[in-house]
DNA sequence: TTGTAGGCGTTATCAG
DNA sequence: CTGATAACGCCTACAA
C-alpha cells in the first residue's frame, strides 16, 4: 500500500517525476503483467485517459499523452487482447479459411499474410474446411461467430462459393477473398474485396511461348469444370493461341483435377495416339508433372518429342527432369496483400488488390520443328 | 419486457415447461446470440450455475444439469471463448510455432492437430518465427504471454532448442515438442512431453534394404549438424549398416542442409568420382531429390547405376523419376498426437507419443550387381 | 481534455 | 447444491 502522497509544497515537475520513477521502478521489479489500470496509477491519469491514448483518440493533450506512452514503455505495457476483445465485441484473430490440398500455396499465402500482420497485434487462426461436408456453412458460421473474428481470408476454390460469401456478409465479417481475376463470362463478378491474379494473362505467355517455339498441335489439360482458377487459365490459354488464329482443339482438350493422377490419366490420354500434340499445357505443376510421368511411360522424351508447361511454379517445379516451364504467381505477395485489406481501415473501397502472373522457362519447352519426323 | 411470471395457482411442473417453452421460442424468434445470462433467465437458475453446467461442475443436481443443458440446446448457447478465457486468464487458443521451411510438413502437423481439436473449442493459431533472429526468444514470449495461449505445439528443428524451452517453462505454458526420437547420445534427452518419431529404425530399415540389395559403397548425405533428426538419421542408418559389420564410410559421407540445391552438390561430390557409391542415402527427401539431379548431370541412371534412398515420403518423392524409396513417417499422427497432449488434462504424465517409421520402397533402389562394370 | 459509472460475458469467492 | 457479488482488463456513454 505505499501510495505516494504528493506533498503541496513540494509538488514541482521534478518531484512529481521523482516519485513516480520510483512507484514505476518499484512495479518493474515484482515484474508482474501489467494492466491498464497500472499503467493509470503510475501515470496518474484515470484509466480511460490510458485507453484513450491505447486507442490513439485525439482528444489527448499531448503531454498527457507522452506522460503516459512513456509509462507504458517503462513497464512495458501491453493491452491484453482477449479483454479488448470482449469491450470491442470482437477479437483481434484473422481467420484463414481453405479447402486446399496445395499445401506449398496454403504455406505460401500464411507466411505472406503473417508478414503483413506482424507488429499488428492481430493473429492468424487457421481453418481448414471441407466444401462438401453438409455442415459447411454451418461449421464455418460457427467458427467466425463465436470466434468474433476481427476478418477472414478466403482461398480458392471456397472463395468462389456465394452461399459461403452470403453467410459472411450476414455475420458482418469483413473478408477478403483471394482468386483468380474474373474474366467476362455468364455469372456476375463478386464486388468484394479480393485479391486477383492474372491467371488469364500468365496462360497466355504460357500459349505465346509455345507458338513462337513453333508449336501447332497443342494439348490442354483443364482444371476440374466450376473453378475459377481453371476457367481463367483456359480462357487465357485461348486467347494467347488465338493471336495465331488457333485456339484450343476440342479433340486436344481433357479436363483433370488439379492432381499428379489426373495429369498422368490426361496425359496418356493426350499422347498414347498417332497424332499426338508436341507440346502439352496443363492447368498447374500437379498435372503437368503427370504429364511428364505419361510421357515417360510413353517413352517419349521432353522436350524433345514434347513440351509441357505447368502453372504455379511450385517448388517441384524446378526440381523434376527436366525443370518444368510454368506460369509463376507471387503467392506471398497476395497473402501479403490480403493481410493488408483487412488490416487497414479504408479497405472499404471495396477494391480489388491485383497481383500479375509471370512465365517461368526452364527446360521442358523447346522447339517444335525437332519433333517432326522425317 | 415481455417477463414470463410464473401463476401461484398453476406452477405444475407442466406449467413451468410450458411458459418456459414460450420464453424460449421468444428468444430463438429474436435469434441473437445467447449469453449465459440467457440461459440464466430462461433455465431459471443463476448464471453461476449455468456456468457450473459449462464447466462440468459435479456440484450440480442431475435435474438442474438436465434443465439448463435442455435450454442451451435449444437456444444455441456457446460460451464466449473471450470472455471465459478472460476469466480463466488463459485463452483457448494453440500456437503452433515452427522456422521449418518444409511446407509438406507444416500442413501435415496443421491438419492433424486441427483434426483432433476439431469440437474442443480450442483454435489454432500459427506462428513461423525466425530462430536465427535476434528476438527470437522475445517474440515469441511475447507471443504466448499476450495470446496466453492454452498449449503451444512446437516443431523441429526448434524443439530442440532449450532456451526457448526454457521460456516457455518460465511462462508456465503447456507444450509439446515434435521431434525425433531420442537416442543415447552426450547431452542429456529433455523431459517435457513430446511427439517423437522413430527416425532411428526408419533409417535402419533403409540400410537394411540397401543391404540385401548387394550394396557395399554406399554414400551418406548427412542432415545439418545441430538437427537432431540428422543426429537421429546417421546413427540409425550406421546401426543397420553394422549389422553386416558395415559402417558410413567417412570418404562417402556428405553434410546437406535438408535443401535440395545442398543435396544436388552432396551428390556431385559423390558421384563425381572414379570410386562413386553403389547407392546413396540421403538424411531427406528434398536432398534425395538433389541426388537425382547429381546423377543425371552425370549422366548416371537410377536405378540401374545408382540406388537413392529419401527420408519424409513428401508428395514429390512419389512423383520424380523414378519414383523415390523413402522412409515415410505419419506426420498427421504425429499433429493429432501433439495436439492430443495439450488438450487431454492427464498430459501431466509428461511422457513422450512414439510414431513409428516404415520404409516406402518405390523404383530408386535396385540390386548391386548390375553395376558392376565386367 | 479528462474522469465516472457501467457493461462486455464469463468465472471465483463465499455465503446460504 | 445454489446464488449474490465481485472480479477479469478493457471500452462506451455520458458528464464535468
Amino acid at each position: 500500500m505505499a501510495s505516494v502522497k504528493n506533498t503541496q509544497g513540494t509538488k514541482t515537475s521534478q518531484a512529481v517525476v521523482d516519485t513516480a520513477a520510483d512507484a514505476v521502478e518499484e512495479f518493474i521489479r515484482r515484474r508482474k503483467k501489467a494492466t491498464i489500470n497500472d499503467v493509470a496509477r503510475l501515470a496518474r491519469v484515470s484509466k480511460k485517459t490510458v485507453s484513450r491514448v491505447i486507442n490513439n483518440s485525439p482528444s489527448v493533450r499531448n503531454e498527457t499523452r507522452e506522460q503516459v506512452n512513456d509509462i507504458i514503455a517503462r513497464i512495458g505495457f501491453r493491452p491484453d487482447p482477449q479483454a479488448r476483445g470482449l469491450a470491442f465485441r470482437r477479437s483481434f484473430l484473422f481467420g484463414l479459411i481453405y479447402d486446399n490440398p496445395n499445401a506449398q500455396y496454403i504455406v505460401n499465402i500464411q507466411s505472406g499474410a503473417l508478414d503483413r500482420m506482424r507488429g499488428t497485434g492481430f493473429e492468424l487462426v487457421v481453418h481448414p474446411c471441407d466444401k462438401e461436408s453438409d455442415d459447411f456453412l454451418e461449421e464455418i458460421r460457427e467458427f467466425v461467430e463465436l470466434q468474433r473474428l476481427a476478418g477472414v481470408i478466403l482461398l480458392p476454390p471456397i472463395a468462389e462459393n456465394r452461399a459461403l460469401l452470403a453467410v459472411l456478409e450476414d455475420l458482418d465479417v469483413p473478408y477478403v477473398r483471394v482468386t483468380a481475376m474474373h474474366g467476362a463470362e455468364n455469372d456476375p463478378p463478386i464486388l468484394s474485396p479480393q485479391v486477383v491474379s492474372r491467371d488469364r494473362h500468365g496462360c497466355m505467355l504460357a500459349a505465346e511461348h509455345l507458338l513462337a517455339l513453333g508449336h501447332k498441335r497443342i494439348g490442354f489439360v483443364t482444371g476440374p469444370a466450376g473453378y475459377a482458377s481453371a476457367r481463367e487459365r483456359r480462357q487465357g490459354f485461348n486467347e494467347g493461341l488465338s493471336k495465331q488464329g488457333l485456339s484450343i482443339d476440342p479433340a486436344l482438350e481433357v479436363e483433370g483435377a488439379y492432381s499428379f493422377e489426373s495429369g498422368l490419366e490426361a496425359g496418356l490420354k493426350l499422347l498414347d495416339r498417332p497424332d499426338r500434340p508436341t507440346a502439352i499445357f496443363a492447368s498447374n505443376d500437379e498435372m503437368a508433372i503427370g504429364v511428364y510421368r505419361a510421357a515417360f511411360q510413353l517413352g517419349l522424351h521432353i522436350p524433345d518429342d514434347l513440351s509441357v508447361i505447368g502453372f504455379d511454379d511450385t517448388p517441384a517445379a524446378g526440381r523434376v527432369q527436366p525443370p518444368l516451364t510454368t506460369v509463376r504467381l507471387p503467392i506471398r505477395d497476395m497473402g501479403r496483400a490480403a493481410a493488408e485489406t483487412l488490416i487497414d481501415p479504408e479497405a472499404e473501397r471495396r477494391a480489388s488488390t491485383i497481383v500479375s502472373a509471370s512465365l517461368t522457362v526452364r527446360d521442358s519447352t523447346g522447339p517444335a520443328e525437332t519433333i517432326f519426323k522425317p
